[in-house]
DNA sequence: AAATCAGTTTCAAATAATGGAAACGCAAGG
DNA sequence: CCTTGCGTTTCCATTATTTGAAACTGATTT
């Protein structure tokens, strides 16, 4: 189960349910999750109901199974837009895609891991790991090794504590020592290469996206494979994607206007009503 | 706000400030969601406290507002992935949208509203998060109807009841009688159109996903405009969206009942969904 | 019929949530 | 320099919820 944040509430408790039931990946059964969860029967039972009759997981009478609930994607949608990143990003994303033609990901940081948050496909799309709301690792990644390098240095060490160092091919970098001389080196650089260090035969150039205070907000990369392409074919891209990386950070902080609360009215269908 | 489902629970609280997030639909302050929502002050600073420490909203340091944290991302692609429908119905989306070159809609029942969980464009096949989790009305598209008019009757009025009833375009059905006239056509015809109840020139053909029992799962739609074409040929459409349809449901109980039979005597049709 | 299993409910004790009030921090104004 | 006001955070006695061992239900198996 990994990262269990020792549930201090409820409401922690009701969260960990809800990754169980995440993790499990399929409808599951109550006995299922009691299984795979710290809690007492009764307690997990209760959690479940409360979930249930709130939306966040749905149970299906003839199967007894409990799957992630409608409501979770209602929220999710809503935080993709809310996230300064995502929506602002999208127009660029589609920019660069059109330009190179390669798979081209928006990555963000959560906890120690890289979340996928946008993707396009390349022209002659390559099967491959990543998709939107996916989690990757960040220390055999394009786009983790350049958010780990713009990281404050105060949370470095925790972040690499997390990370799991399997060696996913023999080229993956497996110890905290490698990968912080890499990362020395992405700074220098200035933009993260991956070489065939998640899976074999991808490759990309990943670049940060950074405040002007230099605060990590996401990285973007275009990903291709050594059939196609080389790393420094791909390397030449890199002012291409700073251009863009660049443009997607000067609107996010532009757009980071609080908002007083004007008066708004009540209820209404009125606004963002759905295109169809 | 309408449906403030009368917190009990601490997690149902928690889970309450999450939609009040999400509805601000920005960056928020915390004086801007006391103002907006039931809570005390001390009250409401523990529960985001909480949800913040848990990775489901995000706090910014320099602007001191809150949003939607990227957790809830995560948990909604896996909830995506895990619901019975989107995932199957996918490739027949495909197959619909390559033969029809329209637009095509995957919708499902949340609470009284509509919300559309995947999408084909006639040209590019769009990431997922930037249409799923959009609601619409139910009374007033196809999807909507679609899904309403085999809703177990028990539970119509309370669904009508939940409507908005905003008239759209002069062609929106702002009545639960006018609209129950309009269900019971769509029964004796067994498909729904959209005749520009929603948008003005933006019309549709939808059909129910319907399990053996008759209970509703989703609905899927082929929309079109006005100027392009009109009812009569995207009625010619149905029988096509029909044979899609039945598969998705065919596929869905194969998937969730390997080797069940002997479906009778439980009470009527349970849909999978719904209100509270 | 008895045993087993999966799921549900009970209840007193333990624990966590509550919210009024007050303190804190900070910027603008006297 | 000392107010004043606003937004945010902490305190703590009170209150209500959560807890979990164990008992119960009702299927299915032996």
């Amino acid at each position: 189960m990994a990262a269990s944040p020792a549930a201090e509430g409820t409401v922690a408790k009701a969260l960990e349910v809800l990754d169980i039931v995440a993790a499990r990946g399929r409808p599951t059964r109550f006995s299922d999750l009691l299984a795979h969860s710290p809690f007492p029967k009764a307690t997990l039972y209760r959690l479940l109901q409360t979930l249930v009759s709130q939306g966040m997981l749905s149970f299906d009478q003839h199967t007894a199974c409990y799957t992630l609930g409608i409501r979770l994607v209602r929220l999710a949608h809503v935080a993709w837009q809310q996230s300064s990143l995502a929506p602002i990003a999208r127009p660029h994303l589609d920019r660069l895609s059109a330009e190179v033609g390669e798979t081209v990901h928006l990555a963000q940081l959560d906890h120690a891991q890289v979340i996928y948050v946008d993707k396009r496909n390349a022209r002659n799309p390559v099967p491959m790991y990543s998709q939107a709301g996916k989690v990757g690792p960040a220390y055999c990644t394009g786009v983790g090794k350049a958010m780990l390098a713009h990281l404050p240095e105060a949370q470095l060490p925790a972040v690499l504590a997390q990370q799991s160092w399997h060696r996913f091919t023999d080229k993956t970098l497996t110890t905290p020592e490698t990968l912080m001389a890499e990362l020395a080196r992405i700074r220098a650089r200035g933009f993260a290469y991956d070489d065939e260090e998640h899976e074999p035969g991808i490759i990309c150039v990943a670049l940060p996206v950074l405040t002007t205070r230099g605060a990590v907000l996401g990285a973007v990369s275009v990903t291709s494979t050594t059939a196609r392409t080389d790393l420094a074919s791909l390397g030449a891209l890199a002012p291409l994607v700073r251009d863009i990386v660049q443009t997607i950070a000067q609107e996010t902080e532009t757009w980071r206007f609080p908002e007083e609360s004007a008066p708004q009215s009540g209820r209404g269908p009125e606004p963002c009503l759905v295109s169809r």
